[in-house]
DNA sequence: CAACCTATGTTTAGTTT
DNA sequence: AAAACTAAACATAGGTT
């Protein structure tokens, strides 16, 4: 027999016919996704929120720990309720261990940020920003929009959602850690 | 000199200290996440949505151009309205070039699913996996959760959302085989 | 600063277990 | 049907333009 494998092969990215090949190449890359989105996030404390569809159907939503909370320092919806479920900081996301706890960290949040008046200064800031966006949103499309995109609107849904995303990406990252890939 | 470049470095996954670093990391990153998951959607037909809030504080939403679409197929909010603003079809996506044309779209697809009973099964069974996963929920996190994760009366807001991220990614996909990269 | 450059780290297609 | 394996394809850190 010739070598043990042919390696990578290149393919072309179009839409796999085989059933069997596709669900492989789904789970495959959609692990890539998971991983590249942590270390985004890890390099760069950057929240991500992603939300994948599989061909069968299934809805996948991946995101970070901090998203609610990242959310509520940049465009809280007024006068709307924080969620109990709502996991809190990353340093805290690890210790949450059940309902009791979140709350307790929910309330300690809302706390905080009912003392922060940089809190407040940096929602104004943004909430101008969209609304000075808005105007030229118009026809646009939105792949790779950033917030000046976002109807003045709209921004209140789009941040509630992801606030229900409310993903916990460290016990992700535990699990990423712990298996030790890519030592070699 | 030696040589020219010392090729990619490995690095640590964590937080980057470095603003300038910071931002280029992100910068380039960001775009290494958009065309992995340009490429799921077209391998696997995997509608995605993203969002990563940068650490400048800007939010940029990701997704396909058929995440309307799908979610109509998969998880439709009922009674609710069609956003005229909102892009349809695959397959149209990169012939939409006005609000009228939008609009034209939205409609022929209300028609077609109107007389689609196949649509309506699609949605029962989803329902009805939805409600069966809901009791599981409890106290889990949702770092890789699936739709079964997903509680009951959560789904329609969370379709709600991703509706409105309506972005076009076949644009994106457009520029992205323009640039021809990578064939060395 | 963004685009380009290189060498090397990382992902993954196809195969085997 | 998932996990491991291999080697080629691809992404990207650090540098230059």
């Amino acid at each position: 027999m010739g070598r043990p494998s042919k390696g990578r092969q290149r393919i072309e990215i179009r839409r796999i016919e085989d059933a069997g090949r596709l669900e492989v190449t789904f789970s495959k890359r959609k692990s890539g996704l998971q991983k590249k989105a942590s270390e985004l996030f890890l390099l760069c404390g950057s929240p991500v929120a992603l939300v994948v569809f599989s061909p069968g159907k299934k809805a996948f939503a991946l995101g970070t720990p901090s998203v609610d909370d990242v959310l509520r320092r940049h465009a809280p919806v007024p006068g709307e309720e924080l969620d109990a479920k709502i996991l809190a900081d990353t340093d805290d996301a690890s210790a949450v261990a059940d309902r009791a706890e979140a709350e307790a960290i929910v309330r300690r949040t809302e706390d905080t940020r009912a003392r922060s008046a940089t809190e407040k200064a940096r929602m104004d800031a943004i909430g101008k920003s969209v609304r000075q966006a808005a105007a030229k949103a118009g026809r646009k499309f939105w792949w790779e929009a950033d917030s000046d995109e976002l109807g003045e609107d709209e921004l209140p849904e789009f941040v509630k959602v992801l606030r229900r995303l409310r993903v916990n990406l460290q016990r992700h990252l535990d699990s990423l850690s712990a298996p030790a890939r890519q030592l070699q």
